[in-house]
DNA sequence: CCTCCTTTTGTGGATTTATACTAACGATAT
DNA sequence: ATATCGTTAGTATAAATCCACAAAAGGAGG
């Protein structure tokens, strides 16, 4: 490294872009720094070569999530997490990726940011790379600086979250402006996310809302932490994309921590998106509710992702409240059933719930108990006779559907 | 009349067996003595000839069921009752009645029994009516002492039932041995019938518990009157038969209630048969809430009689009262349906609610609503794509059925 | 052992249901 | 007026469900 290298990175920057302006002038090439969320922070201005990523990087302010993706893929971001070593990287050209080099910018054993930079026209030396580490480590103190502030906003952010779901504040007017006093001025309809988990960390933490911010497929306004659980606090488009946006989020979100960090006991649930942000706790309870229901349920709600997919469970705790309150018996139709599977050894409360679990598609039901359909029929026909019950009446079915479902909770 | 006959009826009789064969004698034709409902009271033992009908009122020791019936629909009954003058019947061949002639016992305007002559190989003259006639006067006495007795009896029977409705009676040991001591052991499961009318009368409540007694198509043991509901507590043979028995027998009531006195508004309703005497006061319960779970939902409780079969319907008063203190929303998915409906002057909301109540059949459904199955395919395809839903999934499709329930009473 | 009863599985044919495509109609906006 | 959209029905065809019947397997009890 030159004397004259070493005193440019020495000296003092006014602004994250001159700094980037300047390793770019020592290497030669074009120079991007972005946050450890892959938000853009700062590129270098004089750029006469730049490759696709680097462009839609620039232009949306933030690493396209398909590139995070295949770095993750190719260990290409583990490898800088874990070291402070610059990493040389082949291109890819399928995503528009040209020959780079990356480093981490860290503190200890945090990783503030990375530092990117474009082989263009030249192959970065030996001593680049060392000069490149230097800058790395140059850049730590401005990026303190910026997470510094980051973290004093997210704490203010975080109270104002912890307000809307405990409760505490309670005016939509005053909510809103207060989301506009810290910059968030959302204008659509706000809901609440939530993802439980086994065991908690920090570190856990940090890392899932890496994941849950650079998947980029829906609009996290605030995240914290609330013992095992992770809380997002969401902005939707229009409701009907949202749903499905959101159910992708979420689908991405459960799959990536699976592959990235082998985590896949996940509870998710997810509330309604209100526009009256009074109703903001509303969302949050819905969210909790939709969790707590997941866990009872796992196999009826599989695929119950909002809390209006709930649909007669949300009734159900009310009714085994009740019903413990009131005493009332289980229904006859399935005591009979009980009695005559135990005299006879036969299976025919199961087979009855699943039937009304498939909502009488015989077939599916076959398939699910492994027999035959005609089987399956001459069933449902005994079921029907011991039981004294009448599946083709809608109101019977449902009754029992809901009487299986308590009487299971004993 | 002769000297001979006159006095012979107005001498003192130890029994009601002496007092019908003094007629038979007098008469020279078998004899029969009824109650007010048409049970045996004593007959002639010197017959010479006697009808298809007579033999099965002896040996039944009560009219039989069709008699009675045809009775009532040639009017001859009501004839007998509205007059104490002997009333002469021509045969009815299809259902084993000979010539007969007939008179009813009666004090002022209360019927207490009928007297039968049966005409074999005579008929009677002017002065045999007359002579019947008289009969029918000297046995107000002796019916009117059983009538009392019977009341007695009665009176009796119904504190008892009261006891048991109102849980005062808790144990079955007691319950069962004070049923032996005042002449009733089922050794069987009892249940609670109620019906329950808009206006009601000591008048009405007897020609009820007449009409009850007479269909014979099920035992009843005890009937009490409740402001415009009359209670009664019936047994059962085998379950199955049982319900299958009452609901006959409610069929039967409501239809002879209608047509001998033109009341139509009748509400029924009937608890599950308890082997454990202890539970008649839950099978009371249960009637009850038939009785007023069908008049808040008379369309989909039409077919329902029995408490099993409310289904669904007997959690929707736990869930309003919850719904009310917990303030829940309404189910945005209906909402929509609502706003929509409104902007565009569709019916999408009772279209689906249609749907629903025929769970999910679409051609009953397009037959109700009068549109084409095609249409309604139409319309449920928008439905689902306007408020989000997912029929198909049976959890969201009870839910929302509940909700459309839930809805409706508000 | 056999017999009776319940249960399982299979077959064939009638009926119902699902789906795609199309024609037609009326309201609304351009 | 013309085009477009949402709506209603009709037809045709494939898929499924339903139903009656029969063969066969397994168990309980004599």
């Amino acid at each position: 490294m030159t004397d004259k290298n070493h005193q440019s990175f020495n000296r003092q920057f006014d602004s994250l872009e001159e700094f980037v302006d300047a390793i770019s002038e020592r290497l030669q090439c074009p120079v991007t720094i972005e946050d450890s969320n892959h938000h853009l922070l700062a590129y270098s201005s004089h750029d006469d070569g730049t490759d696709a990523a680097r462009i839609s990087t620039i232009i949306g302010r933030r690493v396209p999530e398909k590139v995070i993706n295949r770095f993750w893929k190719e260990g290409v971001i583990p490898t800088l997490n874990q070291s402070d070593e610059p990493l040389v990287i082949p291109q890819i050209h399928d995503i528009g990726l040209g020959n780079r080099v990356a480093v981490s910018i860290r503190k200890n054993n945090e990783v503030l940011g990375y530092i990117w930079v474009l082989e263009v026209g030249r192959t970065l030396t030996k001593e680049d790379l060392a000069d490149l580490k230097l800058a790395a480590s140059k850049a730590k103190n401005q990026l303190l600086q910026l997470n510094m502030q980051k973290k004093k906003k997210e704490k203010n952010h975080q109270e104002l979250l912890w307000q809307m779901i405990t409760g505490d504040a309670r005016n939509h007017q005053v909510i809103s402006e207060q989301l506009s006093k810290i910059g968030i001025n959302p204008q659509k309809p706000l809901a609440v996310i939530l993802f439980s988990f086994d065991v908690m960390s920090d570190e856990l933490y940090k890392k899932l809302v890496y994941v849950a911010k650079t998947t980029q497929k829906i609009n996290i306004l605030i995240q914290t932490l609330d013992e095992n659980q992770v809380v997002f606090l969401i902005s939707s488009h229009i409701q009907n994309d949202f749903v499905k946006e959101t159910k992708d989020f979420i689908e991405t979100f459960k799959t990536q921590i699976r592959e990235r960090f082998g985590i896949s006991q996940i509870w998710s649930g997810c509330g309604y998106a209100y526009d009256n942000y009074e109703w903001i706790k509303r969302s949050y309870d819905e969210a909790t509710k939709v969790i707590s229901l997941k866990q009872s349920f796992d196999q009826e709600l599989k695929s119950a992702t909002f809390y209006h997919e709930l649909g007669i469970f949300r009734y159900i705790d009310i009714l085994q409240q009740a019903e413990q309150v009131e005493d009332i018996t289980i229904n006859p139709a399935i005591r009979k059933l009980e009695t005559y599977d135990l005299e006879h050894r036969t299976n025919l409360l199961e087979t009855l719930d699943v039937i009304l679990n498939k909502d009488g598609n015989m077939n599916e039901a076959a398939k699910e108990l492994h027999c035959h359909v005609n089987t399956l029929n001459y069933r449902l026909k005994r079921i029907q006779e011991i039981a004294n019950i009448q599946l083709k009446d809608p109101v019977q079915k449902l009754g029992l559907y809901l009487d299986m479902k308590l009487f299971r909770g004993r």
